[in-house]
DNA sequence: CACAATACGTCAGTGTTGTTGACATTCCAA
DNA sequence: TTGGAATGTCAACAACACTGACGTATTGTG
């Protein structure tokens, strides 16, 4: 369905060399590791690594949120998953209460702390998000997301719209 | 001082709120995991790693790179790559040359296996990333490399370009 | 030449984060 | 009610990053 032989879509370059397409992988390389060099900073200052900040941010996006779907979203195995939520309970940023209707589950909340450090680590992000978007300009977000958006696994697709709402 | 109200910059939204610097953060996340989800299935059936890749990756592009080259551009300690490249070399997919002029160094090449191992990782990503361009179309691409661009860390900017040519 | 600096390799130890395997609890359906 | 599926926890292990300390060969400099 592409069909870019007959349709030359009015711009240029989509040449697609295997050139043009390693370029794009080395930028997705090196801007990946941009894109995570301040929460990593400020996650070494807690004694915290990128599993606890992902379990915090889906947490705080998604309140009430039980293990099972977090296990979902995150893709690792209960077992990995299990121990970044219990130094994070034990450490008071995360609070499990089990579940009403079905006792099996837990549902995580933020608790103010863990709101802090999660304010912490989404502001410094943000801020070189922002930066990045106001340097590159509108029309550049609009592509980028697409982009992106094309690149990720089909079946997390629309995950980062909407997470399922087990509450 | 963002300012968005003076410069419309043509285009219709740079609002960049929270919400929307939130999902292109997530978009990113998602997006990254895909990226590497086809070569990481390969280098699995070898027994490797991530870090093989990017080794494997960074020789074939640079032939005859040195060490102390590659560590600057993957930025991990000479401990870690050591190890990966030792791997590397036993198992026959790495040639590691005295340097001729300065005996102190190593010029690392592919051998006729490694650059096997190479096409293979290469080409599976390139045909995910071929795939979303495609999707997502020229003016997207652009976008997109527009925006890694300014997202990666300003010393890493332009070495996806050219790398050191210190052969 | 003597000495410092560079480039590379290695050994030992530690921490994060992923994996499997085994197991307890809870729910549900035959 | 009983067996199985679902949910979550504990234990052990592997990959890969890190620091720190050394050893060796080579280069450059006073």
């Amino acid at each position: 369905m592409p069909d870019n032989s007959g349709a030359p879509s009015g711009q240029s370059l989509l040449f697609l060399t295997d050139e043009q397409l390693r370029k794009g992988i080395e930028a997705m390389f090196f801007a990946y590791r941009g894109f995570t060099a301040d929460p990593d900073r400020i996650l070494a200052e807690h004694g915290y690594g990128r599993a606890h900040h992902r379990a915090v941010h889906f947490i705080h996006r998604a309140p009430g949120t039980t293990v099972n779907n977090l296990l979902n979203i995150l893709g690792v195995t209960k077992q990995s998953l299990n121990r970044v939520l219990r130094t994070l309970i034990d450490d008071g940023l995360v609070e499990s209460r089990v579940g009403a209707q079905d006792k099996r589950e837990r549902h995580l909340f933020l608790t103010e702390k863990g709101g802090a450090l999660e304010a912490a680590l989404s502001e410094a992000q943000r801020g070189r998000m922002r930066t990045a978007y106001r340097a590159a300009g509108p029309e550049a977000v609009q592509g980028f997301r697409t982009v992106l958006e094309a690149m990720m696994e089909a079946d997390m697709r629309g995950h980062y719209e909407k997470m399922k709402e087990k509450t």
